[in-house]
DNA sequence: ATCAATTCCTAGTAATTTACTTGGTTTTCA
DNA sequence: TGAAAACCAAGTAAATTACTAGGAATTGAT
């Protein structure tokens, strides 16, 4: 039960968008070569994201991408699922599927734990904000710049 | 994000075991009938389940498999985790990869998605056990059973 | 002693999915 | 007018999935 390259490009490719999308659009070729994945492959991912409204476009040389919403707007689950499809275990507890009701008993327990691991999963995507990940971001980040620093303080001490 | 015909099918007929294994060992024949699954396939998840101890065999004629503990002590998480392996969503969070840890920033915050993707989903699995699996069947069987018995005596009253 | 039923084992395989690549066309800014 | 970008369709090698096939070994029943 594993996310495909889809899912996990595509969210570190939103990400990426969300942090640098402040001042107009970005291109995908700059996202690709920040997180050293293929541009035409993002191409697929980012005519996903756009059908879903996640991103918006503009054409053209110094054209890109932007995020079709605020980022406090766009949750991981609006993400993985654009690109993975429905984040059920099992095609029969599947959003998109008809509560069908089967015959033996068998079934609907069996079927009853494959809801549980789908709102497991749920719970967990549908509340993290493409927001909150930018501002882990930037913590992390602050954090490693200070211990750079920390780095060159102790160089400089060396002398 | 799907499970496999292995985690599905092998969850199916660890419950039918568990079901009915009360009275010594059950041939796989007979779970393969009940719940319209191949054979030979049940056969290699059996092997594996054997080897994780989630079940036990006995060979020859009149031979078959039994539960390898009592269903209280066997939980889905032991079951799918044989079949399908880690339930982590990546590999890099997966429990038998050690932690590595990524240089750039955006792979922490991705990671950390993962991570609390895995986390609920092991939260559910690791807490539901055969034994409530088995209490669920019987009773929603009870109310099969009961259902027909109303219908049967609604037939009988019509006379 | 034999036979039928069973577990156990290995290998093959068709179909599907994945993770891309290739090679364009169209649009737009400088 | 040209370069840079989004947009689009099709192809493809490799891996995975979901089995099947065919047997060998073991054991209880007759």
């Amino acid at each position: 039960m594993k996310l495909s390259t889809k899912g996990r490009y595509g969210l570190k490719a939103m990400l990426d968008l969300a942090v640098h999308c402040n001042e107009g659009q970005i291109a995908l070729k700059s996202i690709a070569e920040r997180q050293e994945l293929s541009e035409n492959y993002l191409e697929q991912l980012f005519a996903a994201l756009k059908k879903a409204k996640l991103v918006r476009s503009v054409r053209g040389s110094q054209g890109g991408y932007s995020l079709g919403r605020s980022p406090e707007k766009i949750t991981v689950g609006d993400i993985l699922r654009t690109l993975e499809g429905s984040m059920s275990p099992t095609d029969c507890v599947s959003e998109n599927c008809e509560t069908h009701h089967c015959s033996n008993s068998d079934c609907c327990v069996t079927r009853n734990v494959w809801e549980k691991i789908r709102d497991g999963i749920n719970n967990v995507i549908d509340n993290i904000t493409l927001q909150e990940l930018v501002d882990d971001y930037n913590s992390s980040n602050e954090a490693l710049n200070s211990q750079v620093e920390d780095v060159t303080t102790d160089v400089l001490r060396q002398d």
